[in-house]
DNA sequence: CCATTCTATAGCACTAGGTGACATAGTTCA
DNA sequence: TGAACTATGTCACCTAGTGCTATAGAATGG
């Protein structure tokens, strides 16, 4: 058993199905769909839930930007709705809202 | 138990670590010092690290994208060197780099 | 064998997300 | 009182990221 459970586990699905679908018992369009469905709903957070979503881990927007790997006047800025989080920034928040802070430590 | 285990294991430790620094045991140097500890470094990634990230996973760079909730066009630009991920996006390559896709899917 | 789909690369215009630095003010605390 | 932490604010800058479209090779399927 490695630390790598997850990682492996995944891949080992992804063999699976990769299997299943040279096999000719799925197609790629629904390997595709399989993969997609799999992924945690994104939705745009308004900057109130981003700051509950702080408030939550108990910790200041300086250490949550640190977390996250940005700025802090940028989670001011999220915060207070003048800037909007994109692709990378709104997948991390999603994150952390699902699963908390720790797992993105 | 609760699901949110990792959370609220992290909101305690940090409730701890605030009562030991209003106790004065330590002061909030320390306390900011204890948070940037526990996160995982960040380094930039070069294109083939990118790469090898997401070969590793066996996805194309379409799912890859998904996962990310990106774009394939900047996952391609990534992997050819023709952008290079910044704040929240080096994050998450890092944590997939680390832990594997699965925990962020 | 041909048609289709997936794949990755490529180019281009656009825009807004993110950076950095610095100033301000309220607060907590030695 | 002074020092450090907090959040907000502003300003200028710029590049990361988007969206669309086109191309070409490889893999698949009928």
């Amino acid at each position: 058993m490695s630390k790598k459970y997850k990682s492996d586990a995944m891949a080992a699905i992804h063999e699976m199905m990769e299997d299943l679908h040279v096999g000719g018992v799925i197609d790629k369009q629904t390997m595709r769909r399989f993969d997609d469905a799999c992924l945690t709903p994104i939705r745009p957070l308004k900057p109130e839930e981003i700051k509950a979503i702080r408030e939550r881990e108990h910790v200041s927007q300086a250490v949550f930007a640190n977390y996250l790997n940005v700025t802090s006047s940028l989670v001011s800025k999220w915060e207070r709705g003048e800037k909007r989080p994109s692709g990378a920034s709104l997948k991390l928040l999603s994150l952390v809202e699902k699963n908390g802070l720790a797992t993105v430590a």
